[in-house]
DNA sequence: CCTTGAACCTGGGCGC
DNA sequence: TGCGCCCAGGTTCAAG
């Protein structure tokens, strides 16, 4: 599910009730997702006070006033839902377990401060995401995210930065783009509409993009500029809603209406005078769409 | 170091 | 109704 835009959604639909909240419980209903939960989780962050809800590439960034970090990545499946706790009462106790509930994996309890108390919920039902801990001072080193590239958001994805990123790059241009080293955010749905855009096959090695001096071609300028109006364009929208992934807030993105390219296939392609149709293929193992007249 | 492919999981949709 | 197969937003790890 979540690139870069859908977690920059989640980020902000978190924020306002994790901001300045404290951390009363947190219930782990399993050891671990993908990797194991840090041992000292709970006791960490069990009666911190969250001060920033933070995002770096497609990772949630949770700081406390203890200079801990939580970061959240959501991975294919993961999404964090709000619930209040109003009118709950006492001889209820019995709840049927519904679908999602099934995958409720983390639970932070927040105690009531200015307001009602609230749960913060995190469910996965692939368990494809995962939690680590770092110190705030120390985020550069922490393993996740000390790979990381360059965020596609702002002005530091220049034609000129890109053109440095995929010089020497002896991989198509869709594997390139989904290298989190090189530019951090991106995943299988930009890529394909960032491509064509840009109207760039993503089979093209990506070196041919860099000329022999190591300028960007104007085609990576035009690739910059459409990575960054594609993500730009996606939060804005807060996010493409595929499948039953919802905001924070319970509330549906809507940039998947937005698609040219991803999920197009045998769609005809949108760009002005082009007669071609959005095809299909698959690229390491993920499905790519792209229009094969335009797109070279 | 570089690049590719399998593995990790569950659930929805489709054809039979 | 059920079964088997394919597909899905991502990342890590092993192997070439």
């Amino acid at each position: 599910m979540p690139e870069l835009p859908e977690v920059e959604t989640v980020r902000r639909g978190l924020a306002p009730v994790f901001e300045q909240a404290t951390i009363e419980r947190l219930a782990l209903n399993r050891p671990d997702l993908r990797f194991p939960f840090p041992p000292d989780l709970q006791e960490r962050l069990e009666g911190a006070t969250v001060t920033h809800v933070g995002r770096r590439a497609k990772y949630l960034l949770i700081a406390t006033n203890r200079g801990d970090v939580v970061i959240s990545h959501l991975g294919m499946s993961g999404s964090y839902r709000i619930e209040a706790q109003v009118g709950v009462t006492p001889g209820t106790f019995f709840h049927e377990r519904n679908k999602s509930e099934t995958h409720d994996h983390v639970i932070f309890q927040l105690a009531a401060a200015n307001g009602t108390p609230a749960k913060i919920i995190y469910n996965d039902p692939r368990r494809f995401g995962f939690i680590d801990l770092a110190r705030a001072g120390a985020l550069e080193d922490n393993r996740f995210l000390s790979p990381l590239g360059l965020e596609p958001t702002g002005n530091a994805l220049s034609g000129p930065a890109l053109a440095g990123l995929l010089a020497h790059k002896n991989t198509p241009l869709k594997a390139a783009l989904l290298d989190q080293r090189l530019i951090a955010g991106l995943g299988n749905i930009y890529v394909c509409e960032a491509l064509w855009r840009a109207k760039l096959s993503p089979r093209r090695m990506a070196r041919t993009i860099v000329k022999a001096d190591g300028h960007p071609s104007k085609r990576c300028e035009l690739l910059a500029r459409s990575i960054r109006a594609v993500i730009s364009e996606a939060i804005e929208a807060g996010g493409s809603s595929l499948k039953d992934y919802v905001h924070a807030d319970g509330s549906m993105g809507y940039f998947q209406h937005s698609f040219s390219a991803y999920g197009q296939e045998g769609q005809p392609c949108g760009h002005e005078l082009c007669h071609g149709t959005i095809a299909r293929i698959v690229q390491s193992g993920r499905s790519t769409f792209f229009c094969t007249s335009c797109q070279r």
